[in-house]
DNA sequence: CAAAAAAGTGAAAAAAATTTTCATTTTTCA
DNA sequence: TGAAAAATGAAAATTTTTTTCACTTTTTTG
């Protein structure tokens, strides 16, 4: 129920008898509406349009046309996306994968703390180190995020092996960096990683999709990409997209931040572009 | 910019003189366009009734009308400039790099061909024994591919080394498929491996972003990811993106497939779904 | 390079949707 | 009960949207 139904709710006692019909009608089918003329409303109501009208005008709206439009702005998105069946094909899959990504990505600018990724940006320029641990496919993150940081001119090293992890994160001091990833944010070793790391006064970073998880307990700065994994990606696909993106959104950041003088004094667009490219 | 907007900077190529002035009003007014008429807004942009209506039916609106509720429903969304500049704070930046790879998305979804993922699916299916070969990057996205691809009961593996590359390609059979993977499709390692890997008569597949490339020209069969990189995102982000999502489409497709007969059987969707878990 | 074909365009007609008007019905209240 | 006030819906008036079609521009082809 949006913010207008709700409005109506409350004038309800005031409305006549026809207008109460378009408002029962509007409260029990208050996604359908959209598509319909005020006649065809009119018709499922049991009402008349110069009653749509009025009751249009009593919710603060100049007709009809307003009120859907109102009602548009208000509208949830309910975006579900379509169930792969075994008969769709492997670009229809595609699609609808595609579709799912871009849900996911939308919810993870939703869990995304603006304020967290600026700490994080902040602790990574002013490390003298950075050491990113992450295991499965959350290695391949860190390994991608330790490519892009050291372009950037970051001192920084993945490490997708628990023992060297291990020995990494010993090595660390006050002002020095870890990056943990972990999309479940459970993974014991990482997790040990993280504690270990912390005791020795380095800052914690986590990336993971479980908020209230061991690994977050462990980080100064976290940051959250998409909580709710969709069916219709492997599992883990979409927060591995989500983590590609943020990690990028950071280093692009920290580029701009580190050349911001040199750039200043005439370095062009495309040179600084050129520092960023991995492959 | 909102996801129908975004939709019309991708099709304004495709839009004559006109329907440009339409598209070019409402990047910039983007957020005014409701409350107005068609006939407001064809005077508002120099154009005519007949052309808004064309645009709208262009962006899989029925009308202006329909058009002017899909607006509204996206109306909420945040106006994100394009072009990312040194005040964007990181959470704008990850904003417009997610734009990004959904515009890379949409362009993915036009030189994909829906055949070719077939023809690459099946070969796949009925393959052997399955190679998947790539350098930097690439090499993730084939790591990752294998992972799948073993979970789907497939029998690959990934070479990330290409004197590994050399030795795996030289052993395939006919029958047998390869699968060569390179953003520029010219890394010329993995082009000569595709050669060995066709000259023994396995099945070639490449998965590139160059449609003339040597990798395509030594592929049977060619996967083109989008072509185009835009400013935002490093370069190979979006490709990257693309790639995963592919191979997780194909997947996803070969484990209906196989378990095409189990899940008539009884087995439940979840089982079918459990079997796709990577991380 | 010119002719033919295709694509794009906008004025105006046609259709549809919306809003207003007003006669009639229903409700309220003395 | 009956007069005034409020509510209602059919139909008229208006506005908006969509379609049509003749004309223009662009592209292709011989």
């Amino acid at each position: 129920m949006n913010r207008t139904l709700l409005q109506a709710q409350l004038m309800y006692d005031d409305m006549g008898r026809s207008e109460k019909k378009v408002a029962d009608w509007l409260f029990s089918h208050s996604g359908e509406v959209l598509p319909y003329s005020i006649t065809d409303l009119a018709s499922k109501c049991e009402s008349s349009e110069a009653t749509i009208v009025r009751f249009s005008k009593r919710l603060g709206c100049r007709g009809y046309q307003d009120l859907k439009l109102t009602l548009a702005k208000e509208h949830e998105k309910k975006v579900v996306a379509p169930v792969i069946t075994g008969n769709d094909d492997c670009f229809a899959i595609f699609e609808k994968v595609c579709n799912d990504a871009y849900m996911s990505l939308e919810r993870t600018k939703k869990t995304l703390s603006a304020e967290n990724m600026s700490r994080a940006m902040e602790a990574i320029t002013k490390a003298r180190r950075v050491v990113l641990i992450g295991l499965g496919t959350s290695a391949q993150v860190a390994e991608d995020a330790s490519n892009k940081l050291l372009r950037a001119g970051c001192n920084s090293s993945a490490y997708a092996d628990t023992h060297m992890q291990a020995i990494a994160v010993s090595q660390l001091k006050a002002g020095d960096v870890v990056i943990g990833i972990s999309q479940s944010g459970s993974s014991k070793d990482i997790v040990e990683s993280m504690k270990v790391a912390r005791a020795h006064g380095a800052t914690t970073i986590s990336i993971t999709s479980r908020e209230r998880s061991p690994i977050a307990r462990q980080s100064d700065i976290l940051l959250l990409t998409d909580t709710e994994e969709t069916m219709h990606s492997s599992l883990g696909l979409n927060s591995h997209i989500s983590r590609l993106i943020l990690i990028d959104a950071l280093c692009y950041k920290i580029v701009y931040q580190n050349d911001a003088l040199a750039h200043s004094v005439g370095e062009s667009e495309a040179e600084l572009q050129s520092k960023r490219i991995v492959e």
